[in-house]
DNA sequence: CCGAATCCTGTTTGATACTG
DNA sequence: CAGTATCAAACAGGATTCGG
């Protein structure tokens, strides 16, 4: 065979439909938040100091749309809102274990050998 | 304690730091088409049909500031030049190996539930 | 063959203010 | 409290052309 490249298609694929769920600067910090529990908006918003109500509530939007979380709206007043992750969401724990372990890995690389 | 949040900032700065170094586009493909071995810029460009001249490269050069990859100039006429995995990008492969399995995962969940 | 340079477009992100 | 609306800035990505 002369390229190695048309058997991994598939796993390509895989690899960037994931990266598409979790991309932006936003997705993971939210889905973390949400690790330890339902949340509030307001909550959340504490919880990622530096996030806008808007950038908030368009990524969330986009994570319930993947299922990755629930919206869970009670009527009272004023209104509140529960935010919480789907077992979907929850099955993104050994990806973002990974993800943590080589984020330090490369830290260790990069931070202390030159750059 | 009121806030979950505290201790583990720095956990998700490290899940940070590793989604700014494989985020975008290309930077996954390139480093899945360099794991089958040194490969050469137009190699590359025929792994991956659709990536242009100037992404390819602006990502190659990305890719070997933070150390993931290795640029190896030939001084041959024309000009020849091997691009491969450091040990570093190398590191990579459990993470990927995470992010394929949930894509897929994910594919599942999704594309056939509704949506 | 391996890019660099330039120009251009669409998407992402952000600041700020406002609403039920 | 939980967002929306609006506007502007930044960035990613693409098309094309050019050079050693």
């Amino acid at each position: 065979m002369k390229s190695t490249e048309p058997a991994c298609q598939y796993e390509l694929k895989a690899a960037r439909d994931a990266m598409e769920v979790i991309q932006g600067k936003w997705r993971i910090p939210i889905v973390i938040a949400l690790t330890y529990g339902v949340k509030r908006f307001g909550e959340i918003q504490r919880d990622i100091p530096d996030i806008s109500p808007k950038m908030l509530s368009q990524e969330l939007k986009a994570l319930e749309e993947n299922k990755l979380i629930m919206r869970k709206l009670y009527d009272s007043m004023p209104v509140a809102v529960e935010y919480s992750l789907t077992p979907l969401g929850l099955s993104l724990q050994n990806l973002l274990v990974e993800l943590r372990n080589w984020g330090k890995h490369f830290r260790k690389e990069i931070i202390s050998s030159s750059d």
